[in-house]
DNA sequence: GTATCTGCAAACCATTTGCATAGAT
DNA sequence: ATCTATGCAAATGGTTTGCAGATAC
């Protein structure tokens, strides 16, 4: 089920690039990969990568992620006080105001959205949209 | 430009319900009423309220927009590690990433952001959209 | 060998809480 | 007079930074 080959690619590309892999970045590389579907916090990234190399700190996955961001493999928000994880394309997420819970809806298009703004389908009471992006005057940065 | 009659009825009504209306509530109930459709962070709140009653405390702008909140009269989101206030109503807010500016575009539908996103339109470049609310199995604590 | 990376620890920043005192009723 | 509200100050909970030592190249 892992993406193994993907894995190795990005890897490979980073040390192209002149980037030092060291273990923590290989095994943060991966489970980054591996878990970012699931919108993945600083801290949950912090605590699935220690308990593989139990000693890794947690700005090391703070650099990491940025390091990552800042090369376009994965975008970075902040939500009630916590730092995520996300895909860098443009997606809809559902965020649950009680649990928290972040769930990714890929094939769900805004349309489908709005019918449940409407009343019907999928359940979201009381929905709050954020859509979260650049403005027009503020330059994107893209992939390095 | 102000809506008197508003707030007048407002501060009644907390009176009623049994809240002491002290000088800092009456005072943030207005403000809160006249500055909500610009998203006001707690601090923005309270710098407001410092313009007018220089010794204000944060806790206390803390407090009573919790107060305001739990009677429905308002409603709290974290973003950026920030608290905003905004109206109870759902709507569509849209969040910048590069200046933090909230702009809140009533009268836009979610179809109309559909729209945008086919690359019509509003121009919000790298779209992150976050559809907040409450998931099906968590209770709605309505306006008491 | 050396320039970069790691991880500890401290700084930071905004919210949230505790509590003695002030004040609305 | 009473009991709630205020505001200071400290606690909290997360991110972010600094830096001495470790390490990938």
């Amino acid at each position: 089920m892992t993406n193994r080959i993907e894995v190795d690619k990005v890897i490979e590309e980073l040390r192209v690039r002149g980037y030092r892999m060291t273990p923590q970045r290989i095994l943060l590389t991966k489970i980054v990969l591996e878990t970012i579907e699931k919108h993945p916090s600083l801290r949950d990234l912090h605590r699935e990568a220690q308990r593989v190399l139990p000693g890794t700190g947690i700005s090391t996955i703070y650099n990491t992620i940025m390091m990552l961001e800042s090369l376009g493999l994965l975008r970075v928000f902040y939500l009630d006080g916590k730092l995520y994880v996300d895909r860098y394309k443009p997606h809809v997420n559902i965020v649950c105001r009680g649990s928290n819970i972040i769930r990714d809806v890929d094939g769900l298009t805004l349309e489908d959205i709005m019918r449940v703004l409407d009343g019907k389908g999928v359940k979201v009471k009381n929905p709050l949209v954020l859509v979260i992006g650049e403005c027009d005057d503020i330059k994107t940065q893209g992939p390095a």
